[in-house]
RNA sequence: GCGCCCGUAGCUCAAUGGAUAGAGCAUCUGACUACGGAUCAGAAGGUUAGGGGUUCGAGUCCCUUCGGGCGCACCA
């Protein structure tokens, strides 16, 4: 039970006599007080009363006593509350002793659906897929945790009429050659010399052709080199996925061509339901409220006048197999905020189809774009996109030589390992701590800078609290009396018990710089308490009550770092 | 042309319609016989792009101007 539930528990019975209809007493923390309630402003034109009056008559029937040590009215009408010291220990005692740190499993879990990261079949990852696959993965990360079942959905872009250039190439490579380039991980000058060759040379391209239908056609050669293609990337995007620390697997991947079969039966359905059109030869779906560039009804076309299939009939399919077989009643694509009225026209239809009804839904979890230092989309110096690994490479090689920097005592392997952890993390949180919807500028000096809302210094508040414990040479005692005499002690304890609410939010909005920023005041908190209150300088019962607040902020930073897929080295 | 998003301190970013718009970086001033100073405390910094409106109350909602980004039929 959070703070803000308990008080709003306990001023809307108040709030209701008053009002004689149920209020939200809206209850928020307060800079001029610990929390305040803003309801009784809202309320004074319905009544036709002073919000001040109607405030006095709400604290004195609401039940506060046990809760707050001060209640009072303040300013037009706000209710300024204080909470008693016994019941705020009281709540970070519960927290000591609950497993979960106070985030329930949810009472009502779902089948989750996340399609993300995305990658295509024998092209290099580049920045593009950084973010889908961050946010994506503490998505599945955090609603796993909460007790929903997650459905991480790897789109694979496997198909298409590019397979023809790559096969053919594959093949004029010979297999072994081939196979040994890709694993080799350098997939885009594979892609670039099948690329040129089919640019200059017209018999490969005519080939290319021929594969193309031939692949469509079943052909078992043509299918076999194909298969080695997407093996052979799926096993390098492994590697980058491990040296992300991503939690997608190789059953995670769910190509394109796995939908094949379905996309026929989906249009014939759209056509059995009568929400098809003929429109220059392609058989399309005017959703209403899409207009485009001429001012006509934008379709989205779910079979090419040439007869075949795109993105759009695809992620019908995808829905239609999420929510049907699959039971899915969320449905997740984090892909970038350019693709959003792409979804709008997608979800339209299925919904017109029937295929995503109430209680399932899709939500477009989008995000902006990463910026160079230029304040432009990030690119490589050629002005070709950025390889992905190249950007953890750099994270990582950087981190590691802070750390040997910072902290010479450490090893060669724990450095390693330390800047591997702080890089990667690095990377992450600077996408997360950002709202999502926004571009944001990389910039290495501020990700990996110790001071400010950085991976690092939630790390390193983590690393402090450990020594603690190591110094200590023993745990916390969960049991132990909590007293929370000291401003700074009161400070963590509210953010300490602030976490399941932040959680909560976030499950619903995904909004991750939330959760960020969360952790990052618990841990300046954190340091400030611990600026100023000596722990194991302490007597008891204080040392003791302090070890608790220690053990519960590593806990949590532990946990809300772990969502967010970064990871907390003991030492560092 | 139409639509969507954005414009907040020098910089990077916060702020479920609530009181005096908050952090970090950078700048300046303090605290080192240190439970990890990879820290903490304090100062300074603002006409929330401009203008109108709704509201008891607007950075937030509506209209408008300016500036920037993105998207607008068979590429995924």
């Amino acid at each position: 039970m959070d703070l803000e539930k308990l008080l709003t528990d306990r001023l809307a019975p108040a709030f209701a006599t008053v009002a004689g209809v149920p209020v939200n007493p809206v209850v928020r923390r307060s800079p001029r007080a610990d929390f305040q309630s803003d309801a009784a402003l809202a309320l004074a034109r319905r009544l036709g009363r002073p919000p001040r009056d109607i405030a006095a008559e709400v604290l004195g029937y609401a039940d506060l006593a046990d809760v707050c040590s001060v209640a009072e009215v303040s300013g037009p009408g706000f209710l300024n509350l204080t909470v008693a010291d016994a019941a705020l220990a009281a709540l970070v005692s519960a927290l000591a002793t609950d497993p979960r740190l106070g985030v329930p499993v949810t009472a009502e879990p779902e089948t989750v659906v996340i399609d993300y990261s995305a990658p295509n079949v024998a092209k290099e990852m580049h920045v593009g897929h950084l973010r889908s696959t961050v946010i994506g993965d503490a998505a599945a990360r955090l609603l796993e945790w909460l007790g929903h079942r997650v459905l991480r959905a790897n789109h694979l872009g496997d198909w298409g009429t590019p397979f023809g250039m790559l096969i053919e190439h594959l093949a004029d490579l010979g297999e072994a050659e081939a196979a040994h380039e890709l694993s080799m991980g350098d997939l885009d000058s594979f892609y670039k010399a099948a690329r040129a060759k089919f640019d200059a040379d017209g018999a490969f391209a005519e080939r290319s052709r021929l594969r193309v239908v031939a692949l469509q056609g079943g052909d078992p050669v043509t299918l076999r080199l194909w298969r080695l293609l997407v093996e052979q990337s799926e096993r390098y995007f492994m590697t980058v996925y491990d040296r992300l620390d991503v939690t997608l697997t190789e059953r995670d991947f769910h190509g394109e061509s796995s939908y094949n079969d379905l996309l026929a039966p989906v249009v014939d359905d759209l056509g059995r339901l009568g929400l098809l059109r003929e429109s220059d030869g392609a058989a399309c779906v005017f959703p209403p409220g899409s207009v485009g560039r001429d001012g006509e009804p934008l379709p989205l076309i779910v079979r090419k006048s040439d007869g075949g299939y795109g993105y759009p009939a695809t992620d019908l399919a995808a829905i239609r197999q999420r929510t049907g077989a699959l039971g899915a009643t969320r449905l997740l694509y984090v892909v970038g905020l350019p693709q959003r009225r792409h979804f709008e026209m997608v979800y339209a239809v299925a919904a017109q189809a029937g295929w995503l009804s109430p209680p399932a839904r899709a939500e477009h979890v989008g995000f902006g774009s990463i910026l160079g230092a230029d304040g432009r989309m990030l690119r490589s110096r050629a002005g070709g996109s950025v390889k992905l690994v190249g950007l953890l490479d750099e994270a990582i090689s950087r981190a590691t030589a802070l750390a040997r920097e910072r902290n010479p005592e450490l090893g060669e392997a724990e450095a390693a390992e330390v800047g591997r952890a702080v890089g990667i993390g690095a990377i992450k949180y600077a996408d997360l701590s950002n709202d999502r919807h926004r571009d944001y500028v990389l910039d290495w000096e501020r990700m990996l800078s110790l001071d400010g809302n950085t991976a690092p210094y939630l790390q390193y508040a983590y690393s402090r609290i450990r020594s603690i414990f190591r110094r200590a040479g023993m745990a916390a005692r969960p049991d132990a009396a909590v007293s929370l005499a000291e401003p700074a002690e009161r400070a963590l304890a509210f953010e300490l018990v602030g976490f399941g609410r932040v959680v909560g939010e976030v499950a619903e909005n995904l909004e991750f710089h939330h959760l960020a920023g969360y952790l990052y005041r618990l841990a300046a908190a954190f340091s400030a308490f611990y600026e100023r209150c000596p722990v194991l300088r302490a007597d008891e019962p204080v040392r003791d009550s302090r070890l608790v607040l220690c053990d519960l902020t590593a806990q949590v930073l532990r946990q809300g770092l772990h969502l967010l897929g970064i990871r907390t080295p003991e030492r560092m």
